[in-house]
DNA sequence: CTGATTCGTTAGCACTGCTAACCAAATATA
DNA sequence: TATATTTGGTTAGCAGTGCTAACGAATCAG
C-alpha cells in the first residue's frame, strides 16, 4: 500500500471506499426505526429536497433503474408519502412528489440523523465538520461527473 | 435546504449519507464483473485480511445476524472461494477461512474498485483529493470510537 | 399513416437482510 | 448422573432492492 509524502489519488480512493462502507453500516443501525427501506428513502429524500420529478428523472438521480424505482415508488405510494400525477403535455410521464407525511417521516430519519452525528461525530471539531461537508459535495461532483 | 454560513449538521449528515450511498453504488459498476454480490465480497475481504474465524465471528464482523452470514458462506463455499472446518474443541463451532481462489478473487475486485474510483477522482483538484483523504480518516475515526 | 423511440410497468431472477423455530453440542445444575 | 439451560449454527419463510427482458401505450419522425 503506497504510503508516499503526497496524496496518492488510489489511495485516497481505498480509504474512502472503506469509510463509505463503515459510514452506512453504522448508519443502519439506526436507520431500523423508521420502517422504510434505505431505497425509499433515498428517494423520498430527492422528492423532498430537490421537488418532484417524473419517475425517470428520479430514477436517474438515484441511479437505478425505472423498474426498480417504479416498485419503489410503488411501496411509498402504497404507505402515503408520496403521490403521483399524470402529465397533461405527456400521457406517458408520472409526475411523483412528496406528501405531508412522506415530508413529516423523512424529518423524523434526519432527526435520527442527528442523533447519530452527536453520538459519531460527538469529538470532531467544527472544521472537521467543515471537511466532512466539503467532501460530501466534491464526492457527488465527482460521482455525477464520471458516470 | 439551509444553505448558511455556518455548518449545519442535519444538513451535513444528510449529504454526508447521500454521498456515501452514491459512492458505493458507483463503485459497485465495477464490481458487477465479479460475480459475487456486495456481501459475500465484505465477507471475503474480511477473511482474507483479518484471517480465519468462526461463522459467529464473521458475523459479528460484517454487523449481519448468523443466518445471514450462514447463507453467505454457503455461496462462497459453492464457488470455492471459501473453506470450512469442525473445531475440535467445540464440535458447534464452524472455522472459515478464505482459500487461495478466494484470495485470488478479492484482489481483482478490489483493483478494479480502486482503479474506478481513481478514475472517478482524477478530475479533482490536488487540494480536494487532500480534503477527501482528511474527511475518510475523520469519519474512519469516528465511527471506529463509537462502535 | 407507419415506424421508431420513449416512458413506464410487469414478470421473473438473484442477492441480502430479518425473525422464528429448530437441532445438536456444550455447560450448568439439581 | 440426569436434566435443564445456554450456545452455535441451520432451515424456513418473509420483505426489500437490484437487474434484464418483454411488453403496452404514447409520442415523434418520416
Amino acid at each position: 500500500m503506497a504510503r508516499a509524502g503526497k496524496t496518492n489519488p488510489t489511495e485516497v480512493a481505498d480509504r474512502l471506499h472503506s469509510a463509505a462502507i463503515h459510514l452506512l453500516r453504522h448508519a443502519r443501525q439506526r436507520d431500523v426505526l423508521t420502517q422504510e427501506g434505505p431505497a425509499r428513502l433515498s428517494a423520498l429524500s430527492v422528492l423532498v429536497f430537490v421537488g418532484p420529478m417524473t419517475l425517470g428523472q428520479l430514477a436517474a438521480a438515484d441511479q437505478v433503474k425505472p423498474p426498480t424505482m417504479s416498485r419503489i415508488v410503488a411501496g411509498l405510494k402504497a404507505a402515503g408519502l408520496v403521490k403521483s400525477e399524470g402529465d397533461a403535455q405527456d400521457a406517458r410521464r408520472i409526475h411523483v412528489s412528496a406528501t405531508a407525511k412522506g415530508r413529516t417521516l423523512l424529518q423524523q430519519a434526519r432527526e435520527r440523523r442527528i442523533q447519530l452525528l452527536a453520538e459519531t461525530f460527538a469529538g470532531v471539531s467544527e472544521s472537521e465538520i467543515l471537511i466532512l461537508q466539503k467532501a460530501a459535495e466534491i464526492i457527488e461532483k465527482a460521482v455525477r461527473t464520471v458516470r
